[in-house]
DNA sequence: TGCATATGTTAACGACATTAACATATGCAA
DNA sequence: TTGCATATGTTAATGTCGTTAACATATGCA
């Protein structure tokens, strides 16, 4: 009785499913209404994904990918170390800015268990490699003490936690970048402040 | 036809929802099951809050208001003007670690909107404003020049970004802090860290 | 005492996620 | 080519949710 779809369900569903959730969020994306605006049965997509949080782990999955990209692209590209390290913020934060929702889905609660899906563990686990890498590559010397090891991780999570701490705060409207001055800009100004610094800058 | 409950249904259930928010968060939250558990039909929340938002809204009101506190406590319990910074945003941490549902709802996407309930909006003003004044306090002097006025803004922007960055990210296990240390003592050695000093620490 | 209002209740509506039972298309083996 | 296992659809059902309407009872004040 029921006519069938043309091919490449799956790819359509999911290429509506990554604009809806940048569109609304994670709560906003509805299966039955995922189904319905691809002119599919309401019980199609499961044929497809495990669920809701199938179809999230794919989009997430192809969230952390293009997050990685972007950050490796960045390390590759400045030589400097301290450059480096801001560089990689300030694309840290860009990204954000940009896939906001991708970005709090990567980060947040609703992001499904990386337990039940593997493929994402590994993205995210190549994402924060990227990250770690490159914040601490210069200090990756073979003659490292312990000490010096301990220091260059910490260095890593501060870097990681600002960057991290900005993009949240902008994202969420609580910080309100100039709009006289590039995004980039202002982010390297924050990330620059060093709070054990003399009052006068 | 229908018993009646006794009174103070309204505090009983903000009570029940606070205990589902830790434990659960807020899509878990369901104004059904709150009020299955409190022993009262399932529209009488309604006759207390506004629907759901309204309940959160009350919630996110209680956390802004012991948030503040919490901050109140140590920005007056410390003189020099670095050491506060750094003892805010432990404090800062701290409290995200505690009450970490309670910390996102008055960050995240789900936390009510400002413009439909006034008493979050102030609550919500009064929190930032402790913490933007105790980071500030020492530079707010009356013959600062307009750059310096930036300056010391900014300031506060890099202290308060990292402290939520790395309060989200330990939250979010994303970061886990080492068992044999303090948690504020790790925060304040994240908090010191400057990216733009040279490489061994 | 009487009545407006506050506080409860039951019952309904529509949206949702998920699953079971069933139907059709597809590709591979014989 | 035929036949069948499997992939991919469909419909229909269950149970949850938020919300509201219609109705019932308690409370406090004129």
């Amino acid at each position: 009785m029921g006519k069938y779809h043309h091919g490449d369900v799956r790819n359509v569903l999911l290429q509506k499913a990554e604009n809806i959730l940048n569109e609304e969020g994670p709560s906003g994306l509805s299966l039955r209404r995922l189904a319905r605006m691809t002119g599919v049965s309401e019980a199609a997509p499961y044929r497809h994904f495990d669920g809701k949080d199938g179809i999230l782990a794919a989009v997430a999955i192809d969230a952390f990918e293009r997050f990685a990209e972007r950050l490796e692209n960045v390390a590759a590209n400045v030589q400097k170390h301290e450059e480096r390290i801001m560089a990689l913020g300030a694309a840290y934060v860009h990204f954000a800015v940009d896939f906001p929702q991708h970005f709090r889905l990567i980060f947040g609660r609703e992001r499904p268990p990386l337990d039940q899906y593997p493929e994402l563990r590994e993205a995210a686990d190549n994402a924060f490699d990227v990250l770690q890498r490159a914040v601490t590559s210069v200090d990756r010397r073979a003659d490292m003490t312990l000490n010096e090891a301990a220091t260059a991780y910490n260095r890593a999570l501060a870097a990681w936690s600002r960057a991290h701490g900005i993009a949240m705060l902008v994202i969420d409207g609580m910080i309100v970048p100039p709009a006289d001055q590039e995004l980039d800009d202002f982010v390297l100004g924050l990330l620059a402040e060093d709070l054990t610094a003399p009052e006068n800058s």
